[in-house]
DNA sequence: TGTACATCAGTGAACGCGCGTTCACTGATGTAC
DNA sequence: TGTACATCAGTGAACGCGCGTTCACTGATGTAC
């Protein structure tokens, strides 16, 4: 009851000034800080609306169920995700080789940024795998990494996908996916392995690892 | 109570046959067999228990509570984990690059070939990471792959690892984790992408993705 | 070899908890006239 | 511009559920004498 006035208050923007500010914007929010906090499986929804100031019947209203926010969430996350790995793939220019390591950095930034996203988009069981344009957002993804990789392959647009192409498709894939994994898994940076702050160790071993992205057959 | 007589016929070995055969590692088998068919976020110890014909209390006796007996899971899977791992080690004979191949290969077909116990061993939050000597388990594993790289670099054993040689090491562990990660979450065999069964789709992909595993900078 | 007793694996009923969801409701907003 | 009404976002109490754990207990096993 109190929190309604202190949201209201930090919160002074007028735009859609309907019922109570802006619910379904906030609930997001709020998810994603409460997995953040705790975890993929330390989410839940009364624990949302109880930081949402809101009664637990509320989000219903915006998104049916738990599965249905959830989902909402990482839709959210694979736009963003698509949108980073293609302004990576962008800055590479011409060069299959520079677009590919710019992906596979901006693939693994993202992780460390955005871990609660980062997760549960991995964590099917978690949400509805068709939820609106959720699967588009997720191939879209994929196929900037797969033009990159065409590019480097000297693959045309339409041709198919050889077996030589799709092998470094998923070791480039995997590397980073995997570096991710276990970076967010904090399997780097256990006392026996690190030596300095868990940020540095990662900061140091990334560049370092991905000297060895898989490298074009064809060099342009 | 039925259930009781159904585990007496079925177990007619008579090994350790105090109060009610083997119950310690019976809870164990149907553990990774609850994980197996739920997956990790679906194990309870009531359903266990359930299974296993017993009551919720008897439990208690040998691990305490739920997080001990998954740390006794996450246990013995690192202990195969490693022991899969060594013995492909030394199927590479004196050859780093083969040694670290092959290492690559057990790698993802123990995750594919027990994946309860390899998505559990990846989750910290589950179990407890000091149980037993499970820290000592986990790090041989890891010491298996460290070896593999410092005779692929030319490392004497007692060196420290070079900035390159944990390089190329991320990068080794990253490829097969994260090709195990993406194959394990139905990443590699969504309708989408896939042609053909699912065991065919990553029977295939492997040695394709392995095919790009990092190469050792000096040659034996 | 037989008896008394301590040990301890397993019972099953009961507990309290947090969860997601449902329910009848309230009250503000937007719209039709 | 003012009134009547439909819409719908949000309330808060209540539900049933499965869970992990606790409890006083039972009864088989192993051991001391």
């Amino acid at each position: 009851m109190n929190t309604v006035k202190i949201k209201a208050a930090r919160k002074p923007r007028v735009r859609r000034p309907y019922h109570h500010g802006d619910l379904p914007e906030r609930l997001v929010e709020v998810a994603e800080a409460v997995i953040r906090e705790r975890g993929v499986d330390g989410f839940s929804l009364r624990e949302v609306v109880r930081r949402a100031g809101v009664s637990p019947a509320a989000p219903a209203h915006h998104f049916g169920d738990a599965r249905g926010l959830l989902s909402e969430v990482a839709l959210r996350g694979f736009r963003a995700f698509g949108d980073a790995l293609a302004a990576a793939d962008a800055r590479g220019g011409t060069d299959p080789e520079k677009r590919l390591y710019e992906q596979g950095l901006a693939y693994v930034t993202f992780a460390l940024k955005h871990p609660a996203r980062f997760q549960l988009m991995f964590r099917h069981g978690k949400y509805d795998i068709g939820y609106k344009d959720l699967p588009a957002a997720s191939e879209r993804a994929y196929q900037v990494l797969e033009d990159a990789v065409r590019a480097a392959m000297g693959l045309a647009a339409g041709e198919p996908m050889t077996d030589d192409a799709n092998g470094f498709l998923m070791a480039t894939w995997s590397v980073v996916h995997g570096f991710a994994h276990l970076a967010l898994g904090e399997e780097l940076t256990r006392p026996a392995r690190a030596r300095g702050g868990k940020d540095q160790v990662l900061q140091a071993l990334l560049p370092l690892t991905l000297k060895h992205l898989p490298r074009p057959k064809r060099p342009r």
